[in-house]
DNA sequence: TATATTATTGCCACATGTTGCAATTACACC
DNA sequence: GGTGTAATTGCAACATGTGGCAATAATATA
């Protein structure tokens, strides 16, 4: 809400793209929602509010979203799931805990060295921005100890 | 087929599932297509010798599978990818190619300054086996400077 | 403010994977 | 070889995500 949507409507008008109703209210749930939200959570918290805006309709505007830079989205074992663009985003890279669900932010720093070894051994260039790592997290490896 | 297949049948009834002329159907397929199959064209082909077999079968054949280890599967930019386990299995993660595709294998020692880094600076015990990279490789990158 | 243009929407249909369920079938036991 | 039991199968239905398409609506321009 307030000033924020100004700079999102200048920020989409001009990319040449329209600022639309639906565009507004799934801007305003996914605010609400806060963190990382499920698509499939942010299509019914949408339908809640409006229930004539589509699945295909969010889906399409988390895309543009995230072309634009609006939004982050990330694949977390098969579903996809987006974030209001964090303002220290460089590389957007998680580690979800399998146990407990949490997602935490890793920074880009941590995969220098696979990336290199990559390269120099592989002659591959990863692409390791906005990966997603599955594990188990610090409380539940304390809790499964005791 | 031959001998081969004696293994596997033992090796499902001793964990006390059933050889089914589907599994057969499906384990032979996959044999013959080798190396890295996405299951919808396992599905195609599996159906191409025995129509009545179901997608639901192979997906429910090529997880049990999985669990007695008789094959390895992946995700792969959202796509299930499965292969007949190979014998220098000990982690099995892949490289992928944007452009062309390709698969590779990388062994697993790359991952482990990750992996320790993961554990030491968040606590965070990483799954990286049977991880998925996606980058690009060698030849396309060579190409791409010409 | 009216109009033309172009993006956008909602609907439909499809692709991939998964689950529930009743009918079938492999296999252990006699 | 027959029989009981439990695994398995195929079908139907659902969930998530994507693409085509005609109708609609936002914006630039006059």
């Amino acid at each position: 809400m307030d000033h924020k949507h100004l700079d999102y409507a200048a920020r989409i008008r001009e990319s040449g793209y329209k600022l639309t109703p639906q565009r507004q209210i799934i801007l305003d749930t996914l605010y609400e929602m806060g963190g990382h939200v499920p698509v499939t959570a942010l299509v019914e918290a949408v339908q809640q509010t409006a229930p004539a805006i589509d699945r295909t309709t969010v889906y399409r505007t988390m895309n543009l979203f995230s072309e634009l830079g609006l939004v982050v989205g990330s694949d977390m074992d098969g579903a996809a799931v987006v974030e209001i663009t964090p303002q220290n985003l460089a590389v957007h890279s998680h580690i979800v805990c399998r146990e407990c669900g949490h997602v935490a932010h890793v920074p880009d720093e941590i995969y220098d060295e696979l990336r290199s070894h990559l390269l120099s051994d592989f002659g591959f260039s990863a692409d390791l921005d906005n990966l997603t790592i599955e594990g188990v997290c610090h409380e539940c490896l304390a809790q499964s100890h005791s």
